[in-house]
DNA sequence: CCGTATCCAAGTTGATACTG
DNA sequence: CAGTATCAACTTGGATACGG
């Protein structure tokens, strides 16, 4: 009874009792992977920009005001580089590039929306409470 | 058909179009806010070690070597500061301190299981790419 | 319009030694 | 056993200026 379902066992990790070995940089923790492919402080922001569809990078930049152009260029790539969205240069002048989801970037959708159900009832819960 | 299910729209933010007003250093969004509580290093590993059942702080410092007392002192702290995590001191020599999930910690396994699907896939996924 | 380059401040993590 | 304290390294994010 101490137990709680274990639908959530982190394989790799629970027979990581030696060593703990690392491959190269990348975590074998599949929680750890997730957190990489959408952690720091501006990627979820981003991808809720475009999870409301294709948008240019000034667009996605006007949104999310208080982002530099170099904080929001290297987290798209970042994201680019990870499979999560998709760039597309029009090579015309004045330039033109666009953002968007690529398929395995949805799949991150029932991911934010757990961590916002649980962050809104999180706030709710603590909004009344004297901080 | 550009659009997708607005089952995760972070409303707060869509509304923010001017000021950026985030309210004494927390966030506004739900999604941050879990990022914020689950975020860093540690803290999802230590969550796993919990999902086990109450645990003494050796026995997690043990489990997930690597990390430092340090470290495991401040993110317990911060986790229960956060109302994630119960402590329990006993007036001993030597001492002895158990930590255990609280109700609220508990409900994040819906969102660390999201995680762990998703992480799975993203890794399977990357695994068989050059790297 | 969409970047890149440089420099810098702040925050995060770690190594190590010490304590009740 | 379960911490604290201190210092250093690394990482992250930001301000600003410049370029194709």
């Amino acid at each position: 009874m101490e137990q709680y379902t274990d639908a959530f066992i982190i394989k790799p990790l629970a027979e990581d009792d030696g060593s703990n070995s690392y491959q190269g940089g990348k975590t074998s923790c599949a929680v750890e992977a997730t957190l990489e492919a959408i952690g720091g402080k501006w990627k979820v922001l981003i991808l809720h920009e475009l999870f409301n569809g294709t948008k240019r990078f000034g667009e996605v930049h006007r949104n999310l005001r208080g982002i530099t152009q170099k904080m929001l260029t290297q987290q798209l790539r970042e994201m680019e580089r990870d499979g999560l969205v998709h760039r597309e240069v029009y090579m015309q002048v004045p330039p033109k590039v666009e953002y968007s989801l690529t398929a395995l970037g949805k799949t991150l959708q029932p991911v934010l929306e757990a961590m916002h159900l649980w962050g809104k009832r999180y706030l709710e819960q603590y909004k009344s409470q004297t901080l």
